[in-house]
DNA sequence: AACCGTCTAACGGTTTTCCGTGATATTTAA
DNA sequence: TTAAATATCACGGAAAACCGTTAGACGGTT
């Protein structure tokens, strides 16, 4: 094609060693350029205050701020970049919410590395790209999504957790009892248990069992 | 160096674009050979059964077996490589397991990848390796080590269940109550929580927490 | 027959979780 | 500077989990 402008990629996820993989990967191809990384939110966040890079690979699990919320907040600001979603976890309703909030392109991390430059020209030139284990459930379940409310609860199975939230609900999983937070937290048993129904209700699980597969399931612990 | 023999190296990750990362970052070390990738425990042992590669990067979450249990089977074996252990979690009581069963060294996947050439080489001729973000701790943490015992009841509390409590167990980590396992086993909800009394205390956890993380990390569920 | 492991069941008491609801201060985003 | 999100705390009541202990029934072993 012989593009004069190359496309500038910012890479987020809080394993330096993925960053470096892709990045590598990446090497190769001659019209994309690696402009940036971030190992967690706040930082992605930062960055595109000030840069204008075209194409964001952006990890949901992440520190500080996670990839839903950065989502989120770019949506919010003038600039967007085309954001191509990265996660462990290829979920059908995961995938739903990322796209609602305007990803434009969701890549599962056990995909071969070969699709992530496919998945960035694509985005790029104005497409969308799935990794294939979700492709076909995809053409399925996308047909009569309602585009409009975009954060509400239908979609809130993985709505982001809060920084307090997170921290309380890596210590249930870990047995820890809501008198035990409470004391490390030095916060009254009051406001762990506030803490503990938020999360129950926001995860859509049961009891602090689901809170602790959720946490598992997400590598929280 | 002008080494004639190239070192192998075999990648287990469940993630195939870290897999394909860590390769395109190795390619440009001329001492180093990628002979082989697992995304799953059953792959590797299967993998070490017909070949002697020489340094297995090992990831510990992983499908179907995961890394610890890996470990421990090689460590069985007649042939051993050296193993490089890849963990997200950079937990001191998780290094410290993992180097008593028998690894070589320790990754954090927050480390900056040019470390795994690094890695690879130190063991490979005879070192350890652990990266920065553990490194004081153990200083600190290793002195006083029994290093016998070996593959201890750890792993053989599963082994020790009954074919009911491993149902039970199993239905306590979906999230279902007391009252509804009686209901659907038809026994009584006095005879469940005797069961869950037995399977707390013969896991050693302090509660259902305890138990659906356990079922969760032995993949019952 | 005596023994062991398993599954079942019961009981009383304590502790913890769960649920709804409402309220206030602080921080942060627009 | 509003408005929204977040973190904090309270209370009352219902439900469930947790704890220790005991014990009958059944099947298989030695």
């Amino acid at each position: 094609m012989g593009k004069l402008k190359k496309m500038k990629v910012h890479i987020a996820d809080d394993h330096q060693i993925l960053i470096d993989g892709i990045k590598a990967v990446l090497k190769t191809e001659s019209d994309i350029e690696v402009d940036g990384c971030s190992v967690n939110g706040e930082e992605v966040l930062e960055w595109f205050k000030t840069h204008k890079t075209d194409v964001l690979i952006l990890d949901i699990n992440m520190p500080k701020i996670d990839g839903i919320k950065v989502l989120q907040r770019l949506k919010k600001r003038d600039f967007q970049p085309l954001v191509i979603v990265l996660s462990s976890y290829d979920d059908i309703k995961l995938v739903k919410e990322v796209m609602k909030i305007g990803a434009k392109g969701f890549l599962a991390k056990k995909c071969a590395g070969e699709h992530i430059a496919e998945a960035i020209k694509t985005v790029y030139n104005g497409g969308q790209y799935f990794s294939e284990s979700i492709q076909d459930k995809i053409v399925t379940s996308f047909s009569g999504v309602d585009q409009s409310k975009i954060g509400n609860q239908d979609g809130a199975f993985f709505s982001s957790l809060t920084e307090r939230e997170k921290e309380i609900l890596t210590m249930i999983a870990q047995e820890y009892s809501t008198r035990e937070i409470s004391e490390q937290l030095f916060i009254t048993i009051n406001t762990v248990e506030t803490h503990r129904k938020n999360l129950i209700k926001k995860l859509k699980v049961k009891n602090a069992v689901g809170l602790a597969v959720y946490a598992h399931k997400n590598q929280l612990i």
